[in-house]
DNA sequence: ACAAAAGTGTTTTTAGTACACCCATGT
DNA sequence: ACATGGGTGTACTAAAAACACTTTTGT
């Protein structure tokens, strides 16, 4: 990945500008064409694969980094990013670890990392994907078909499922992953998607309904086959109120 | 806090054992009398308060480490204990940062710190606080009797107590807050205290028994004035089954 | 004319809320 | 005997799930 110049080069830039032993990887999940997917970066000529990360500077927020390390690799920023868990197993690093002690003992990457989770919902159309140094492409994966993830990336991604799956059930979701209009079965299909599993049509256009955060067009889309389906936005007003207060919620 | 000899040799311990930048910081809920308890520290001759905390040793897990300040602390251990959200505003530390640098500059408390909050329920009885080297004192503290708490510390208390209640309603809890044996109302008692609000009894009553959780002892608790309620306890396998597989939720 | 997608109901079931009555015990 | 805390049950309401019929449009 590094010849032993750049490596050291990096690990000096590296010690001088991050936190040590702190890192932050992403998920971040994009929808299209019927389908969850999710960014990820392949290593220049390994067979391996990660999610997009980065280090966070000496004095920088942790948010902040999150959002630096997204738009580097996505070109988008202000968007719904939400740390979600650390994953701090000494361990987790240990083929990385040592695969560096070998070039170089005692540099950066050859110490243990904590690495914090960050999931993100994009818009798929937006996103213009760009490799970081280290890799030679950067492309969005199928949920069902994602190549070997390395490190412990495979789990990263799982929890940030789950807990994507989760806040599902008492917030809203879509702003950030829909385009700026779409139907209501397209809607559907994301929540599908997700969930991995078939929802009722009608049941669920009550529902999302009742949640008072989307707006209807006057014209229906046209051109498609089969009856013109409305179009709906939301409303980002509501959308942010709803966020805040979640949408039902327990005792 | 620290005399600068203390300080010293703190630092070189630190140095070597201690993950840089990173610590484990645990609000620790306890229950009695009716009324919901956090464990805070009072710092030695300063009328300043703090949450127990501490640092990752090089090669420990996190879950590890925090159960082992949680220990120490408490005396207990084994129990319910989770990481709830990482705390790493760069002015977080900035105060505390401050007066180490005057009394010696570049050491362990003078560098950024971000921290894992944990937090964890436990039966108030078993608890033993031990105060730690740099307090006066370890013991409990009403919800509403805070003192004032150093750092970030009232900010991740909060968010602990956010976290907790949106636990109450996807997930049983109470297990490790209630001792073995305890009556509907005790129990009623306790997630009215996390909540803030009553509830009505008998639906109360009927949901609790829903989740299938509990079992029913034969002898009701006597002596007490009034009719003698029932003793339940907590179901262990039923219990640890339902915290998988969530209690209703969504979808 | 018909298949496929989409719009708009209605009924049924379940979960949640509100409320009422009876029982035991100490004063 | 009565106040208080505790056990149990029932009616009401709102939300979720299941299910049916109609409209539009391209072929």
């Amino acid at each position: 990945m590094f010849t032993k110049e750049e490596l050291v080069e990096f690990c000096e830039n590296a010690n001088k500008n991050y936190l040590s032993h702190i890192s932050i990887d992403c998920v971040i999940f994009g929808f299209h064409e019927g389908q969850l997917k999710v960014l990820i970066l392949k290593v220049k000529n390994h067979d391996e694969w990660y999610l997009p990360g980065g280090f966070v500077m000496k004095a920088e927020p942790l948010d902040t980094a999150a959002d630096r390390i997204l738009k580097e690799r996505t070109g988008i920023d202000e968007i719904f990013l939400q740390q979600f868990h650390v994953f701090g197993d000494p361990e987790r690093g240990k083929v990385h670890n040592d695969m560096y002690k070998d070039i170089m003992p005692d540099n950066w990457f050859a110490n243990r990392f904590i690495t914090i989770g960050y999931y993100a919902l994009v818009d798929f159309e937006n996103v213009r994907p760009a490799p970081d140094l280290h890799s030679e492409s950067c492309r969005w994966y199928d949920l069902d078909e994602l190549p070997t993830l390395m490190l412990d990336h495979k789990l990263i991604l799982n929890k940030a499922l789950e807990t994507l799956r989760l806040q599902l059930s008492y917030q809203p979701i879509g702003y950030n992953l829909m385009p700026k209009e779409f139907t209501m079965p397209e809607l559907q299909r994301l929540y599908e998607t997700i969930l991995d599993k078939k929802l009722d049509r009608r049941n669920f256009q009550r529902r999302i309904l009742a949640f008072d955060i989307l707006d209807r067009h006057e014209q229906p889309r046209k051109g498609g086959a089969h009856k013109a389906p409305y179009l709906y936005s939301f409303n980002v007003e509501k959308y942010q109120h709803a966020l805040r207060q979640g949408l039902s919620g327990g005792w």
